[in-house]
DNA sequence: GCCAACGTTGGC
DNA sequence: GCCAACGTTGGC
């Protein structure tokens, strides 16, 4: 079974139109530098698994799209690289701290899903990024709160 | 292994 | 830009 994936990145910095401006609208999601959600990149994610593209620090946070696993967990590159953005001389490639997926586009959604509309949905309340205090770049839905907001009516 | 200090995240 | 929440670091 498909699992589902909330993933978050700072518009300013990468947004969901350049990844569709991407030959093959594919990216590697680098740079995720905190051990729990780098477990999950190395551990969770699969394959055919699905994600939301979620625009954090924004001026308005939301959900921009949809995008699907298509590699599974594997180094970030970034790391082993002196003067990268992304480099950690801790991490190297026969001990690789830090790993990354590949995620394909699917869709940009037709209408962007806000922060403060997620909110407004008692069906959604366990849903991670609603969590006081969550600062995890990357956390897990189920299927049901994939579907409700998806459908959610703006 | 505790915990204070510090840095970062991210909504507002 | 503020600040609460959280993760990491490093001295002891």
């Amino acid at each position: 079974m498909a699992r589902y994936w909330m993933m978050k990145c700072e518009p300013s910095v990468y947004n969901i139109q350049d990844l569709k401006n991407e030959p093959t609208q594919t990216i590697g999601w680098e740079g995720v530098r905190n051990y729990q959600a780098r477990n999950m990149l190395r551990d969770d994610m699969k394959v055919g698994d699905y994600a939301f593209f979620y625009y954090s620090n924004a001026k308005v946070p939301g959900i921009a799209g949809t995008m699907k696993i298509v590699r599974a967990g594997y180094p970030d590159p970034g790391a082993f690289i002196p003067g990268h953005r992304y480099y950690d001389s801790k991490s190297n490639p026969d001990n690789p701290r830090w790993y990354q997926v590949d995620v394909k586009l699917v869709k940009i959604l037709d209408a962007f899903i806000p922060l403060s509309a997620l909110r407004q949905h008692p069906e959604l309340t366990d849903l991670w990024i609603l969590r006081k205090g969550n600062r995890l770049s990357i956390t897990p839905l189920t299927a049901f709160q994939w579907d409700t907001i998806l459908d959610i009516d703006l």
